[in-house]
DNA sequence: CGGCTCCTTGATCAAGGTCAAGACATGTGG
DNA sequence: CCACATGTCTTGACCTTGATCAAGGAGCCG
């Protein structure tokens, strides 16, 4: 973690939330709050741990998971540039559901869950907004219980690459821009690493991606969406 | 479902967030929530439309589920007395992601989205109970996923035997005052109705619960623990 | 070059899903 | 009161999915 100095880096486009501070209060934030990069592999907090802060996601990656058996990771979601994360266990005075890990150089500024709170309390429109970013997470975990209980390695993996599809750009040569290991992918799909790989190369072979090592391309996104949509 | 005299009803019981109002917003909300008596089988909201009123639970028990392949369905929880419904998709202003069907004769009182909305925005206390509820929900759904991604069968029914045995009471003879069909329970599962018939013989076997007809008796709530606690 | 880590493929196996049949309970109409 | 229908529960047999194990390949770095 690099220290970076607070002032040069705006939260406006870390957190899509922040626009309903007022002047006063975007002044506070940006007084109190402290910026830094953080290199891949760093873990911003644990799970378990009862959290200090919320951070705000300025750039880079991250990935949110629990740990299970044998330590083996399951990834509940990204985070990534407008993301605000540890807000839940602050929110339900828990300790954090999840393990926070940086899988590209982030820029994050942290917010104590002080200052954090006394927004939450000042601005009503803030407070309607986390409510909403909250619930809508609640929604998508509950379509991935469904997920999980009901549907094929297949479909599961299809829809993870629609996830990856839409929550990350693509670049010039159009692969998704974010680069997991096989491994990751199987913990977000929530299965075995070889499994995983077994069945992106039968989704090669079909052409509906393209892989070139760690990246990987969607050739035919309606297709994808046709195999993840049983319902 | 059969109107009742709404002024009959308080909703201190119903929903304990309610505790947060002051002396006029609670005449206000008694004045304008209506309570009817639902049958077993009534659907209050569907999966898919968009809630116009948000339930508490006076009395009787409900599940919550989304439906899957070949209409197979999730049973995402389970309201009783106390539990707030239906506020998750007002809040993040999205179509219900679950269908609420009553499964024992239940008593609730139906809230406009408009007056829980309002009373959201003119009680701070009450606005934050709500956001830590909705919090400590996507708490316990990422902690469902972790189980169906990694859990064998045998410590996901032991799991779902305990929050059965946490959330519900006990008779006389100590049976939990739930009466699920295996297929209910195969449903919270995430599994086949056989495949729960099969663990709960295995269970009964080895002494840990006692089964009468759709009765569950906890013999060894320690050992159930040690199952399902494999992490 | 040797030693990492990650990726890939093949072979094997077991967990649990599916199918089929019968038991049991409950309700209904004759 | 019986005959029958309906719905749930249970058990056995079988089969598929995907997990596990093992081995080799590819890429990268000191």
């Amino acid at each position: 973690m690099k220290n970076s100095d607070s002032d040069l880096i705006s939260c406006e486009k870390c957190f899509t939330g922040f626009k309903y501070l007022n002047k006063e209060q975007t002044d506070l934030l940006n007084y109190e709050k402290s910026c830094s990069t953080y290199k891949k592999g760093e873990i911003i907090y644990h799970e378990g741990n009862k959290n200090a802060n919320v951070y705000c996601v300025n750039d880079g990656i991250l990935k949110l998971y629990k740990t299970g058996i044998d330590g083996k990771e399951q990834i509940i979601k990204f985070a990534k540039q407008g993301d605000l994360i540890g807000f839940r266990s602050i929110l339900s005075n828990e300790s954090s559901c999840t393990t926070a890990k940086v899988i590209e150089e982030a820029v994050l500024c942290s917010i104590s869950s002080k200052l954090f709170m006394q927004l939450i309390k000042q601005n009503n429109n803030f407070a309607m907004y986390l409510m909403q970013v909250s619930c809508k997470e609640l929604g998508n975990a509950n379509k991935y219980i469904l997920d999980l209980a009901q549907k094929t390695l297949r479909e599961r993996v299809a829809e993870i690459l629609i996830l990856l599809y839409e929550t990350f750009d693509i670049d010039d040569e159009k692969y998704i821009k974010v680069s997991l290991t096989r491994e990751e992918i199987a913990n977000m799909v929530g299965t075995a690493t070889e499994s995983v790989i077994r069945q992106l190369s039968e989704f090669k072979k079909e052409k509906i991606i393209d892989l070139k090592g760690r990246k990987i391309k969607v050739l035919n996104i309606e297709k994808i969406k046709k195999i993840s949509e049983v319902f």
